[in-house]
DNA sequence: ACTTCCCCTATTGTATACATTTATCCAAAG
DNA sequence: CTTTGGATAAATGTATACAATAGGGGAAGT
C-alpha cells in the first residue's frame, strides 16, 4: 500500500484499522509493520505508534550516497566471482531493458523490473548474506521508483549504456572497474531522480 | 543470552522454550526473534525454525569490511557536523579509554562499553539514520566483541592511538582524513580480532 | 537391511481477550 | 485567555487458545 501511493508521507498505521482493512488479526499486521519499520518505510515514534516514514530530499540523496557505496562494493566482488552463465543472464537482461526503452513510448514497468533483476544478480553474485542484508534497505524506496516514470529518454538510454560498461568489467574481472562504473551509475541516477523530482513538483505547482 | 556466549552457532530457539526460560509469553520472544533475525545474529530456515547463526572467518571479514566503508562514511559525516560540545565528549570517552588499558591488567569491560560509546557518538554526530540503521546491523557482533578479552596491550594502545588522530580530524573540520582514519581503525581492528581468534582457537586445540 | 509411506508430535502462524500505556479533551483555576 | 489537571478513550504490549504445517519415528513392504 505504501509502494503504491495509496498511502502517504505522514499517514498514521494504527494496527486495529489496518488489520480490518487487510482482513487478518492484529498479530500479522504487527509483525509486518516491524519488518517496514526495519526497512525504514515505516516510522515508530518514541510511544511506538506507526506512521509512513517521510523521505526528505537529504533523506533520498543519504539512501543514493550509502547506495554508491554499497552497490560499488557489490560491483567489485561481483566481477571477481564472474562465471559465464550469470554474464549470460546479465546480458539478456539488458537487452531487455533496451528494447522497453527503444518503443515510441517507454515500458517503464518493465524497465523497472529488469533494472531491480540485473541489480539483483550482481548482489546475488557478490555472495554476502550481510551485504544483500544491508542493501534491502536500501533498494525498495517507493519514493525513488516512482520517479522513474518521470525519467527522460536520455536517461533511459544512459543506465542502459552504464550496465554495457559494467558488463565489460564483469568480463574482465575487473573488480576496480565495475565498482567505479557502478558508484557512478548509482550517482546519475540520484540525479536523474533529483531532476524528474523536480519536474513533479513544477508540475503539482501548476495544477 | 547469545552476545554471552550462554547459547552457541546453531543452537535451536524454540519460541516455546524461550518464552518459558525468559518467563513471558510467546509474543514478545516472536518480536525479539523477529529483530534479532534483521540483526544477522539469528538464522531461520525456509520452514521458519530459527537458531543462532553461526559466523564464519570469512563472514567476520566481510562485516569488517562493510564497517570500514560505512563508517568511514560516517567519520566523513561527523568531521563536517562535529561541534564542540560533542569533541568534548568523545575526549573524555577517550580518555577513559586509556584509564582502562593503563592498569597492570587491561580493564576489558570498561574498554568496550567505551569504544561503543565513542563510536555511537560518531554515529550519531553523523546524523544519517539510515547510515545508523545500517550500522546497527553489523556492530553487535558477539563474535567480535568477545575476543577483545584476547586483545595484546599493543592492540589496545594503537586503537587509543588512533582514536586521538580522529578527534584530531573532527577537531579541524577534515572529513577525508577523518575517513581514511576510521577506515584504518576498522581494518586494524578486523587483524586484531583474527590474531585473537587464531590464539582462542590454538589454545582450545592444546586443551 | 533398506526404503517408503503414514501417523503422531512438535513448532510456528493466527486470532482474540485482557493489561498497560499514551494521547486527547474538557473543566477548573490562575 | 492560558494553563494545568484529571478523566476518558484509543492504541499498543502481552498472554493464551486454537489452527496449520513441518519433522520425526515407526511399521510395513520390497
Amino acid at each position: 500500500m505504501i509502494l503504491s501511493g495509496e498511502l502517504s508521507s505522514g499517514d498514521a498505521l494504527g494496527e486495529e484499522a489496518l488489520a480490518e482493512k487487510c482482513g487478518v488479526s492484529r498479530t500479522p499486521i504487527r509483525d509486518a509493520l516491524r519488518r517496514l519499520e526495519a526497512e525504514l518505510l515505516v516510522r515508530r515514534t518514541e510511544s511506538q505508534r506507526s506512521f509512513v516514514a517521510h523521505w526528505s530530499l537529504d533523506d533520498v540523496s543519504d539512501a543514493f550516497e550509502l547506495r554508491a557505496m554499497l552497490e560499488g562494493y557489490a560491483a567489485k566482488r561481483a566481477a571477481e566471482r564472474m562465471d559465464d552463465a550469470t554474464l549470460q543472464q546479465l546480458k539478456a537482461c539488458n537487452k531487455a531493458i533496451w528494447v522497453a526503452i527503444k518503443g515510441t513510448e517507454a515500458d517503464v514497468d518493465t524497465f523497472l523490473d529488469r533494472n531491480r533483476e540485473f541489480h539483483a544478480l550482481i548482489l546475488e553474485t557478490a555472495s554476502s548474506r550481510r551485504l544483500s542484508s544491508l542493501l534491502g534497505v536500501l533498494i525498495e524506496q517507493p519514493v525513488i521508483w516512482r520517479t522513474a516514470h518521470h525519467y527522460s529518454r536520455e536517461a533511459f538510454e544512459q543506465s542502459h549504456k552504464e550496465h554495457d560498461d559494467l558488463l565489460s568489467a564483469f568480463e574482465r574481472h575487473d573488480g576496480p572497474w565495475a565498482e567505479a562504473v557502478m558508484a557512478g551509475h548509482i550517482r546519475r541516477a540520484f540525479h536523474a531522480y533529483s531532476d524528474a523530482h523536480r519536474g513533479m513538483l513544477a508540475e503539482r505547482e501548476a495544477a
